[in-house]
DNA sequence: ACCTGAACACCGTTCAAGT
DNA sequence: ACCTGAACACCGTTCAAGT
């Protein structure tokens, strides 16, 4: 689901599209806080077009993420499905941290977003969440997640790490290291472990 | 050393001092990235004399974060000080995050100026930066690190757990749940502990 | 030596006028 | 029904003119 199934004037359908591609290629470029004028300008449409099409630049966001975050929701039940809680909830966080490094400002946009109803890239990366705190439960009902965090928290950190590695050069292995200590950090401490 | 030691026209130390206090009342209220055009225009003196006194958001934020960075070296020198590698690490990073949440959208402004030698604020922030990797550097020797972190990874992980709960209502309870995470997997797994 | 505020090049957002 | 682009209220930053 791409584009909405209600029917468009020929005329708004290319400016929809043409909107969507060029912000794709500019968010590729820029980062998730591009300028909007210059998608605009980039699609050869008046700023009042690209405000037709998108309310804000969370609806943007959303649809250019339409794909990335349905492919994540893909991967992410194939994982609810895992017989493995601790294994599952490992792969699903290095699952998200990976596509949270496909656009600069990504994961500051997401975190930003979460939560909020009004938001459509909120709507958008519910499923994640979802999956999210399936496996975060179900691990933590296995005894391999510290009691006291949720679920946010877990995803949250993950958001973190994307966020204070997008900028370094070595960002993948900063990130790599990084989630090890997280997913380490997250196992209840040994004294605990059979309190469960 | 809240003010620069060198002579200055009395009516310039006016302004200095007024736009230092508005500045710190402004962040106070609206974080790092509070408008400096307002800030101007609250402390009564136009645009131009900001930028006079202070050339850019940097160093405006390096002056009001003086004693905010002179207490933290004073704090971590005690600790560097203290005999006990992983207690006084543990403490160094509790007494960092809270440090971090004294304003709004300062963890973001240090990590964006970490490292950055033209950076006033990059400068005003490295006893601090110095005093982690101290710290970091001995508890890994200790063993009580694990060997493939740099000390510029655990500050920053501190740094991500200050700006993913900075907006949170329930803030310093979800900074201390993630900093037990953080510290618990910065431990050499159990299979490594002999290795060093 | 320092201050002032107009001016510039940008933002995001709205909206009256067009087709 | 949709597009256009001028207009508005903001930014950060610079600089010629004042004192």
């Amino acid at each position: 689901m791409t584009t909405a199934a209600r029917p468009m004037r020929a005329d708004a359908r290319r400016n929809y599209e043409r909107l969507l591609a060029v912000a794709r290629d500019a968010i590729t470029e820029h980062g998730a806080e591009v300028s909007l004028d210059d998608i605009a300008r980039r699609a050869h449409v008046g700023p009042g077009t690209l405000y037709r099409h998108f309310p804000n630049r969370d609806a943007l966001l959303a649809a250019v993420l339409a794909d990335w975050a349905e492919e994540l929701r893909r991967q992410g039940d194939e994982l609810v499905a895992d017989p493995d809680p601790a294994g599952a909830l490992d792969r699903w966080l290095h699952l998200l941290l990976g596509h949270l490094g496909t656009y600069r400002g990504l994961a500051a946009a997401i975190l930003a977003s979460a939560g909020d109803d009004e938001s459509a890239l909120g709507h958008a990366c519910q499923p994640m969440h979802d999956t999210g705190r399936t496996l975060v439960d179900r691990a933590r009902t296995a005894g391999t997640v510290r009691s006291e965090l949720t679920a946010a928290d877990v995803h949250r950190m993950v958001h973190g790490i994307a966020l204070i590695t997008e900028n370094l050069p070595d960002r993948a292995a900063a990130a790599d290291r990084m989630l090890t200590v997280l997913v380490a950090g997250l196992r209840p401490p040994p004294d605990a472990a059979a309190g469960h």
